[in-house]
DNA sequence: TTGTAAGCGTTATCAG
DNA sequence: CTGATAACGCTTACAA
């Protein structure tokens, strides 16, 4: 019963296809793939048979040779600069889900914060998939001769784009929002935590310096300070202010992680948060809430961020270029203002 | 010099094909390849002539027609119970990078703690990748059918496996330090909140009654409650407990999501952490340190489960079952106890 | 019910 | 440098 070892039961190195289960099992691979894909038209004894020669020879279909007969798995490969910044895993989800509701595969792949790494992945991920979607920062043009003709969508890059598909995020409104109600609460001496961004322009500053020039703010340049994207960034961002400009009685930060290590820094400082100085968030990561008192914030809807982007790929995937997607984000009070 | 509508510009409803771009640009589909591939082995005036055509045509490689031919990308399925919990974007994030070392992709799925979409997504990604890695919660027998051959690790199942690569998970043997850490502190009146699991024996109430037997400990079934496994959950179960026996001076909780929650209880209901009762989680997330004490917590390096994970592939993909790896968490002692 | 033939889109081989 | 021709592993007709 044992077959001449190698002929019919185990090939070389050659993975194991359709045809060696047929020889082993002394069928046609067409009866082989019926039974396979129990697809009726097929003797219920002959089948059994067929299965179990293909489990004792470890057969497993092959993908590629499926996709291309059927071509219906639609897999889209995500690109995102850092998967464990609590920001993204809410923005993935968003985009999981919504994949999962179309029966699409999700391709997760971290730029680490990697400029060059960003292009490399955009190349070699876009080889693999049906279309990209990711948090980009490269320019149209840079992006080009990577991307090729990729469909791709571009969440919330500060620019426009004539050739790729984008959900923007109207970062001015958020701004504008809770800036506004730092002036409502009777704050005038309102600093920023900043931080530098590509391929984005700077709408905090702006915006801040905007609001101080219609409202008549005694806000100068003094009153701005770059620091590094981080909890530990906004610390010493925040020390830094403190020193400089101790009149400021509130504070917006770049976003929730930079507003956290601010508001830690504070504590060190014996700055009482929101009485002696408020501060405002960006995000509305919901480990904002675990500070006492948790963290206002103007909050962003990540998870529909990532939906949309979905949904852009609706239109892209059958070649027409949807109208960008716009999200702006809503000032959630909490207690640090 | 525009060809006629349908004739060999746009193929109806078909992909664009190496062949298409051939008959448009008068060459043989393989030099189209060439083209493509940059081989050298071709005149740079025709690459440049192929490409432009392929370009017009918005031709793009089939990645099925490549697989078939070079079947080279490794791509993993990973499976986890839920994309957002704080917990699962590190061992992700560990996968992805292992991963990416090898040019390996990772397609990630969320079951939503689900167990019938756990099996769901165990037969579909199965399909469709070369092997699976996940947070599963099934026996192997209720796999089975599911799994079918794909080659499979299964991390922190606190069941042993024959069938399986495991990435097993000391779980007691950290319980057992941080329940020491609280004796040695002269602790005796102990409280667990625990929660139920799939697919896991009851370690920390097992090692908690084992321990309180050892020493002595006043620790009975009404110091161990079960709740929801969420803040939520651990608020709530630290009320109850704490109703009940108000006599506990330090509660163990079943990961740092309930012991926040139980955390923030506390505060609600007066009682000061940890001078009252002193507090260890489970897990050791990053977001512990935001608590004002910060939490103390059995830590477990949830990178490095994924790297394992990744590193169980490799002898998986080659036809061997690895021997289970284990990791031991360690005990991070910080404010709460 | 089963087998045969053709084709999916690509790359490799080998002539020209 | 270029082009036939033959795989690759699978499924869908269609014939037996």
């Amino acid at each position: 019963m044992v077959e001449k070892n190698g002929t019919t039961s185990a090939p070389a190195g050659r993975r194991v296809t359709l045809r060696d289960v047929a020889r082993a099992a002394g069928v046609s691979h067409q009866t082989v793939s019926r039974a396979i894909n129990s697809k009726g038209e097929i003797d219920p004894e002959t089948q059994r048979r067929v299965l179990e020669v293909a489990r004792q020879l470890r057969y497993r279909p092959s993908r590629f040779g499926r996709g291309l007969v059927r071509p219906d798995v639609v897999t889209i490969g995500l690109i995102v600069p850092d998967v464990v910044n609590p920001f993204y895993p809410e923005f993935i989800a968003g985009v999981i889900e919504a994949a999962d509701g179309r029966e699409w595969q999700v391709v997760v792949a971290s730029t680490e914060n990697d400029r060059a790494r960003e292009l490399a992945l955009l190349r070699s991920l876009g080889q693999q998939v049906d279309a990209l979607v990711g948090y980009v920062s490269h320019t149209d043009a840079e992006l080009e001769p990577y991307v090729a003709g990729v469909p791709l969508v571009i969440v919330d890059r500060g620019l426009d784009s004539e050739t790729y598909a984008l959900v923007r995020v109207d970062t001015e409104t958020g701004v504008r929002a809770g800036l506004g109600h730092l002036v409502e609460r009777g704050h005038r001496h309102i600093g920023l935590i900043d931080c530098v961004t590509t391929g984005h322009p700077d709408v905090r500053r702006r915006t801040l310096l905007d609001l101080a020039h219609t409202h008549g703010l005694p806000v100068d340049e003094e009153c701005i300070i770059v620091g590094e994207q981080s909890m530990a960034g906004g610390g010493r961002a925040f020390e830094t202010l403190r020193a400089a400009r101790p009149e400021l009685t509130a504070v917006l930060a770049f976003n929730d992680l930079v507003a956290i290590g601010a508001f830690q820094a504070a504590r060190r400082l014996g700055v009482a948060v929101p009485t002696e100085c408020a501060l405002v968030g960006h995000d509305g990561l919901s480990i904002g809430e675990l500070l006492d008192p948790p963290l206002t914030t103007i909050h962003l809807d990540k998870r529909r961020i990532g939906e949309l982007a979905v949904r852009q790929l609706d239109q892209l995937l059958v070649g027409e270029l949807p109208r960008p997607e716009v999200l702006t984000p809503k000032l959630l009070v909490r207690g640090t203002t």
